[in-house]
DNA sequence: CGACCTATTGCATTTTTTGCAATACAACTT
DNA sequence: AAGTTGTATTGCAAAAAATGCAATAGGTCG
């Protein structure tokens, strides 16, 4: 049994949904099938009724779910009252960091952060995602978490926490976007709601230049959040990171249409210069990121 | 942070000592003490102090014991509450097992088994390693903790749990027995105190008749337990493998001798009749062995 | 009955763990 | 002071475990 499995059962207690729990989790349902499996088998039980869905906790589950809750606390409290690492590093420093990414990725790092080195002042700035790599490269930023560009420039380092698929998107509706009622879509009759710049549209724009088109281009937004609500609201088909779609109120006013080719996907992770990564600071931020 | 550091780590607060820890866990003392380095990792502070012989708990380390103890015991009785394989299985074993795997084996396996399974009556006979597979083929025993033979008969299957090897012992005094003294040791001159018969007993034979010698006996014994007795008391040397040495009072009293080539190891484990092991109650204590 | 949604399993791949051997380090001994 | 012993730690190759994808199974709802 591995803490791990502890805050996976708390995730799967909330969701009662594997596949919901699973993306909290950033982790695969099989995966976390698995991982419950293994936890029953070590706990003598059946911790979790499947025959229903929503899941149901059983009495085990809840008397397990109780024991996770209390062992993590227990764990946290004697980790924040003996970290001795603590102390020793100050100083500043600036994070450059997209909305979607303060969701679901910002949160669990600066907590770890933030209990070891308290005494590092983090400067937090969130933004478009096609700013992300350039304000580090002009250290307007000390780091950012951002996707990996196709060619990392050569005075940067990545470190990938999760990947990230990039969807096209549409309304639900199938007759709001009427190029779309085809059997065969002709792409560049279809409205499009892309990024002004960075590498989602980068990717976008490759993607049509290889089937020898030009999009039509709807409307230029930036930053990706705003693509959701657009297409949610009729106006044409975008294109998103997956890790945007699934924190949008919007998600289910769009569907994901299924392409091919697939857009490459995106690699979310921590960006820094890599000359700056011999400074504690960032040391300290880069061996956090991957626990 | 898993389960088996939290034991891990209890065992290392009991010896204060990672190569008796490690022997206690049935792993190597750099598996434990990389262990223990992940541990400090995730705990984020020292819990050991390495800079004294014997090791001493730092202040996190004690908390990190008290947090161990109680997840544990915590876990443990969550188990035993909601084990609900339990009343399923009934009916009776019975299981063969040399007395020195009783002390390393036997009561972790027990434990285990008896909390899972409390209705299956378990009738344990302790008795000379030599019998163990004899009985399990004649039926008196179910199923035996033994050592695995060179050649497992067709009939029977066998788990290994660990392994040991087999070992030369003398006194601890060096003129106790005269014909060790020598630069070059004439083996068939120095008197052995041997097992009556068994797979030690084969091995040593064999690996004198490799010598082209036979030995010179002194005492044979059945179990293997008095062998370090009397090897003890100086009559002369023995061969017993490690598991016996480690557990008896006398292990103080004797040297481990090197010798060239090495005897073949023991593999300590399970062993029942394959055909048997189609029943449920054999099936439960198989898997129960492994985790 | 079929379409759909969700969890589970087979399998190839990647990641992690492990033990052995070599090394490092400290306390004693000579 | 140099060597010896007893201990923990690290490099490295082998073994074991976890993982994701794709296929499957087991439901429910129309």
């Amino acid at each position: 049994m591995d803490y791990k499995d502890l805050q996976a059962f708390l995730a799967i207690s909330t969701h009662l949904h594997l596949g919901q729990a699973s993306q909290q989790l950033h982790m695969s349902a099989s995966t976390l099938s698995r991982r419950l499996a293994r936890m029953e088998e070590e706990a003598g039980a059946r911790l979790v009724e499947r025959d229903s869905s929503p899941l149901q906790l059983t009495h085990a589950g809840e008397l397990f779910r109780q024991h996770a809750e209390h062992t993590l606390e227990s764990f946290q409290q004697l980790r924040s009252a003996v970290s001795t690492q603590v102390s020793d590093l100050s100083g500043s420093l600036t994070l450059f960091c997209t909305v979607t990414a303060s969701y679901s990725f910002l949160a669990d790092l600066l907590a770890r952060f933030r209990e070891r080195y308290p005494n590092v002042e983090l400067r937090i700035h969130t933004g478009d995602a096609a700013d992300a790599i350039s304000r580090v490269q002009s250290q307007a930023a000390d780091v950012a978490i951002a996707a990996r560009p196709d060619v990392l420039p050569e005075a940067l380092s990545f470190k990938t926490m999760a990947p990230s698929p990039l969807l096209f998107i549409a309304p639900r509706g199938l007759n709001t976007v009427p190029q779309l009622a085809r059997a065969e879509i002709d792409w560049s009759q279809v409205p499009m709601v892309l990024s002004e710049s960075g590498l989602g549209r980068t990717r976008v724009d490759r993607w049509f230049a290889a089937r020898g088109m030009t999009p039509h281009i709807y409307a230029q937004v930036a930053g990706h959040e705003a693509i959701v609500s657009m297409v949610a609201l009729g106006v044409g088909v975008g294109v998103v990171p997956e890790l945007v779609l699934r924190n949008s109120p919007m998600a289910s006013r769009v569907r994901v249409l299924s392409v091919e080719p697939e857009l490459e996907p995106f690699a979310v992770g921590l960006c820094a210069a890599t000359e700056q990564l011999q400074s504690p600071l960032l040391q300290a931020l880069w061996k956090t990121a991957r626990l």
